[in-house]
DNA sequence: TGTACATCAGTGAACGCGCGTTCACTGATGTAC
DNA sequence: TGTACATCAGTGAACGCGCGTTCACTGATGTAC
């Protein structure tokens, strides 16, 4: 370890640069979103000069997408929490707490970092297949895979019909999904959040009782 | 009408260069959505020099407001359609089949016109009231509206509870935006059309069984 | 323990690009008389 | 019907900006001997 003169860190090396970009690039998303993301900000703001990143990463779209990475991955985690605070209780009951646990905590993420949930949904062009679905939280289980235990215990349980079964994700998805952009992006984005939090419980009820009725 | 050199149109005066700069940014949007829709391109499309644009709108947002004005009236063009085919019948059956309409005009027209949905969704950072709801089709309804005559009528022919109908719109409109951009932008944007369609239909089912159960 | 040297992780300068926008201008139009 | 002239709707050139990316480079590190 040398003084390292002009340098405003200690060293010539940076020692986690990449991390170090990764954490901007996240700063930068939870601003602005993905498009907020921009390469030379973030080694700005990191006090690198901006070649230095592509020690790290291929291109801007290759921190994009570890930008993207991680914000799934924060979602997963936010959804895995609330997933695993449910109580004991009959099969019933606990399906439908899950169920609501998915939906809640996506939502939640979705208006607390709307920046970073967009760029969660990130779509890099060349991507063949999208990682949206298969990134995990702690529990190592995605929040599709939390979503259709949920939805086969529906099954299960007996509360809702085997044919409505396939494919059930993505109608409940959907609903969250939508109502989380049109709350951050869209004609909604004027509601008061604890109506946001009030109506998306509306939402999940709504969601229930189609699969139940 | 004199001839004029050099210019590829007969006239140094365009003629209708604001109809023309907005068909081209139309044209653009179509391709690329909202931040394809870029004045230099749209000025080159028609022929014409950059800044002859700024005789016909103030910046480049003014123009991309036009854009996202008239695929907002497209987009409720094509739901008036559907709407106003529904045939006769009890008031219950026509409220089902309006509530339909709306969802599947909706999502056929995002499939259809990616682009042009995602430019019509566009938010103008200094815009204070949304006019998404607000731009209507030839009936002089806009798709919100026909929504709320078709929920109006799900509780008046009894099969809603009143007590459900206050902000069913935004459930309804959060399941079939949500399923939109899930297969347009999404992780589902690898579902074949004719699947889309499909699921489409369950979610409209999903919708309607939520609220009549 | 000391030193030569390959490798790694940064720097500084520059590139081309395309954008939105502004300036001073000119050709065409239409209206008053 | 003809002409002067204000107004309108374009042009051409240029601006500054910030971006992603590449080049040749140098300082720091760690390993072989």
């Amino acid at each position: 370890m040398t003084t390292a003169g002009a340098l405003s860190r200690p060293n010539y090396h940076h020692g986690d640069l990449r991390h170090a970009l990764l954490a901007a690039g996240m700063e930068l998303a939870r601003e602005g979103g993905p498009d907020a993301v921009v390469l030379r900000e973030a080694t700005r703001r990191v006090g690198v000069s901006p070649n230095a990143a592509y020690r790290h990463f291929a291109d801007r779209d290759a921190l994009l997408s570890a930008v993207s990475d991680e914000a799934l991955a924060m979602l997963a985690t936010r959804i895995d929490a609330l997933f695993d605070g449910i109580p004991a209780g009959t099969k019933e009951a606990v399906a439908r707490a899950q169920l609501r646990a998915v939906g809640t905590g996506y939502v939640a993420f979705a208006l607390d970092e709307p920046g970073l949930f967009r760029a969660a949904f990130f779509v890099p062009t060349n991507l063949e297949t999208s990682s949206a679905a298969s990134k995990s939280g702690p529990s190592g289980r995605s929040p599709l895979e939390l979503l259709s235990v949920a939805l086969d215990e529906f099954v299960a349980s007996g509360i809702m019909p085997a044919a409505r079964r396939p494919q059930a994700e993505f109608l409940a998805w959907s609903s969250v999904h939508g109502f989380a952009l049109l709350c951050i992006d869209g004609p909604l984005r004027a509601l008061p959040r604890d109506q946001a939090d009030a109506v998306t419980q509306r939402v999940i009820d709504m969601v229930e009782a189609g699969f139940t009725a």
